[in-house]
DNA sequence: TATGAATGAGGCTTCATTCAT
DNA sequence: AATGAATGAAGCCTCATTCAT
C-alpha cells in the first residue's frame, strides 16, 4: 500500500512533473504570463492561472505567496527573457548605419512578436511601475539595455557619419516609443483609423518610416 | 414629468445641484476618469467612486447601468474633450512647414498635460478595444482626428516641401507614437533608465527630438 | 413584479428584522458572543455565525469589517452588558459588612450564571488583551467597577470595621479571582478532582467559603 | 532496529542528536508547548512549531500523528512537570500552619513562573477540558496533588489549629483560585485596573494577601 | 528515520449589484 | 430622483495533512 504504483513512476518518467520544482514553476510561470497578459493583474483569476496548469492552485501559493508574487516573477522572468535575446544580436562587426538600422528593425519586430511582453509592460505602468520598482533583477537586467545602442552611436560619432548630439537614451526613446506603440495600440488605432497598418502590408510600411526616421533623426546627412 | 415640482426646485436652489441630473451625472464621470484611469477597469472600485462623488452608489447604476457602462461613458466623455481640444487649433493659415511643427508640438504637449486621458487609453488597449469598438460616438468622433493633418500634408506635398510618399496615417501613427509612448510608458522608463528624460529639461529635449523627427521624416529636403 | 409580495411585507411586519439595522447587528452579535465564547476566536468559523443568524454572512462584514471587528464588539457588548448589570446592584443603603457579602455573592452569582462571558475574557487573555486594548469603551466602562467597592471599604474603615490596609484593588482582585476561577477552570478542576465542587451544594459552599475568606481577609476583628 | 547504524552514529556525533529519537520529540514538545501556550490550539500554526523546530514537520506527524495527538502530550508533559516539581516541596517536617503558608507560596510562585502552563490548562479550559479528559495519565498524575495539603490540613485540625470545616479540596481550590488567575488575567486585568498589581512590589502585596487570606480561612482563630 | 514537494478542503473577504422605501 | 440596507457569487488565501523518495 504504502509502495508508490507503477502507474505514478510512469507518468512521472514521461512528464517529468511531479517532483520537478523549476519545471512546475516553470509551467505556471508560463501560464501566467498569458493571463496576466490578457487580463491584468486585477483583472486575472488565480483559478483560472490555475486551471491551465499542469499542477494545483495551492502550488502556486506555495512557490509564489500570493498573486502579486506570481505577477511579479512572471513580470521578471518576461524581461530576463527579452535581455536574453537582446544579447543574442550581435552588432559590433557592422558599420554604424548598418548596425543602427538592425537594431530598429530587432526591436520593431521583437515587439511585432511578443504582445504578451508588451501588453506585460502597458500593466505594470499603469501599476506605475510599482511592481518593477520593487524587482533590483529587473532594473539591473535593463540597465545593459542601451548598451549596444552607445556603442553603436559612439562609432557613428567618431566617424563623422551621426549628429553630435544624437543621444542614445534619446535615440533609445525614439526606437521603443515606435516599436512598442505600434503593438499596444493596435487595438485602438485600428478601430479608428482601420486596419491599413495592420496588415502585413501596412505593418512593413510603418517597420520601413520607422527605420528611416530614426535614421534621418540621428544621421549628420539625412536621406531625402 | 420631467419637469421638477416646485420643492424640488427649492431643494435645488439648496444644494446647488441635487435634482440636476446633468450636473450629477457630470460629477459621477469626472470622478469615475480618475478612478478608471488610476487603476483600470477592473481594478476600480465602484464603491471607490462613489464614495468620492457628491452622490451615492446607487445613482451611478441608476444612470449607467453598470459598472462597464459608466466606463464606457468615461472613455467616451475623454475622447470628446480631446476632440473638443483638437479642434480649437487653427493651423490652416500657417504654411505647411509650421503648420506641421506645431501639430506636433500640440500633440506632445496635450498628451503630456493629460496623462489621464492616455491611462484611459492604455486601458482600453488592455481590453482590446472592446469597449470602443462598441461606441459608435467615439469612432466618428476621432476619424475627424486626422482631417488636419491631412490637409497640412496635401498642402506641403503640392508646394513640394514635403515627401511623395508621406502618408497622413503614417505620419499620425508616428506623431502619436512618440506623444503617447511619451507619456504612458514614463515610469518604466524611467525606472530603468532614471530620470532624465522626465524632468522639464528632459522634456524639452524629447519633444524637440519628436519635432525634428517628424519634421526630418516628411520633408522632402531633410534638415541636417 | 416590482412591488414587494403581501408575504414579504407580513414577514418585516411581525419579525421587524428587515430594514432594522440594529436589530439586524444585534441579533448577529448575540450569536457572534456565543459561538466566539464556544470556539475562541480562531476556533469560531464565520460561517457558523451566520448561519445561526437571522441573516446572512456579507451582513457581518457589512457590519463588521471583518471576523476581529465582529470578536471586538461581541467583547464589547459582554462587557457593557457585565457593567449593566452591577449598576443595579445598589449597596449604598447597606452596611458596610454586610454590602462587601452582597458585592461577594453577587459577583460570585453573576459570574457563575455568565460562562460565556467568563470565557471571552479568557479568551482575551489568551490573546493578551489585544482587543481590548484597543477598545477605549471597555476600558471606560471598566474603569469604574471597582467605585462600589472603594465606597463600601470606605465606609468599613471610617467605622473602624475594616483593617486599614484593606486596598479596594486588592480586594476586587481577591473577589474576582474565586468568582472567576470557579467558572473558568470548572472543566479542568471537575475532572481532576471529581465533581463534588460542580453540583449545587458544592457550589453553595465554595460560594460560602469565598464570601468567609473575603470577610475575613477585611475586617479588622476575622470572625473565627 | 532500535540500534542505530555506525553511519548513523557518525551522523549524530556531529549533529548532536539526530538520529536520537527520543530527543527530537523532547525538542519538538518544547516548542510546541511554547507555541500553543502562546496561540491557543486553533490558533497555532504546526508550520510555525516545525520551523522552530530543529527537525521537520513531517517528523511531527511522524510521532504524534497529528495536531491534536501533539497538543494532548504538550499539555500532558506540562502537567507532569509540574507534578514533577510540587513533589520536591518536603513540607512533612514542618508545623501545620507553616507548611500551609509555604504551600501557598509555592503554588503562587510556580504559577507565576510558568505562565506557559497556565496559559495551557486556560486553553484546555476553552476546550471544555476535551483532551485533558482523555488522558488518563494527566488525571492520575494530578490527583495526587491534594495528598500534601490534606495532610497537613489533617494535622492542623488535629492540633485544634485549623477549622473543623477545613476541607482540602475547597482550600486547594482557594489557594488555585487566586494564584491562578494572578497570572491568567494579568493581561485585562492589568489594561482595566492599571499595573499596580504587575509590578514586582504589586505582586508582593497580592501574594501576602493570598497567604493570609487562605490561613484567615483555615485558621481556627484568625490573626487580627 | 527523515524530508522537500505536493494538495483538498475549507476559511476569510470582496465585489458588483439589487431591494424596499 | 434618490438612498441606506442588503446580498449571491466569486475571489484570494491558509491549513493540516500526505506523497514519493
Amino acid at each position: 500500500m504504502t509502495k508508490p504504483s507503477a502507474g505514478a513512476q510512469e507518468r512521472d518518467r514521461r512528464t517529468g512533473w511531479k517532483q520537478n520544482p523549476e519545471a512546475v514553476q516553470a509551467n505556471i510561470l508560463r501560464v501566467a504570463r498569458k493571463v496576466f497578459a490578457k487580463n491584468g493583474l486585477s483583472g486575472a483569476r488565480v483559478d483560472e492561472i490555475a486551471s491551465l496548469t499542469a499542477t494545483s492552485k495551492r502550488m502556486i501559493y506555495y512557490y509564489f505567496g500570493d498573486k502579486e508574487g506570481l505577477y511579479r516573477k512572471a513580470l521578471e522572468e518576461a524581461y530576463r527573457e527579452v535581455r536574453r535575446k537582446e544579447e543574442q544580436l550581435n552588432l559590433e562587426g557592422l558599420d554604424p548605419k548598418e548596425a543602427l538600422e538592425r537594431l530598429v528593425e530587432f526591436t520593431f519586430d521583437h515587439h511585432h512578436a511578443n504582445p504578451d511582453f508588451i501588453r506585460l509592460v502597458m500593466i505594470e505602468n499603469i501599476h506605475h511601475g510599482k511592481y518593477l520598482a520593487a524587482s533590483d533583477l529587473i532594473r539591473d537586467l535593463n540597465r545593459g539595455a542601451i548598451t549596444q545602442l552607445d556603442q553603436i552611436i559612439r562609432r557613428g560619432r567618431a566617424q563623422g557619419l551621426f549628429r553630435d548630439d544624437a543621444d542614445p537614451l534619446v535615440v533609445h526613446w525614439q526606437i521603443s516609443a515606435l516599436s512598442f506603440f505600434n503593438v499596444s495600440n493596435e487595438a485602438t488605432f485600428s478601430l479608428i483609423f482601420g486596419e491599413k497598418l495592420s496588415t502585413a502590408a501596412g505593418q512593413k510600411r510603418v517597420r520601413q518610416w520607422a527605420v528611416t526616421a530614426v535614421m534621418n533623426a540621428v544621421l549628420a546627412e539625412p536621406i531625402a
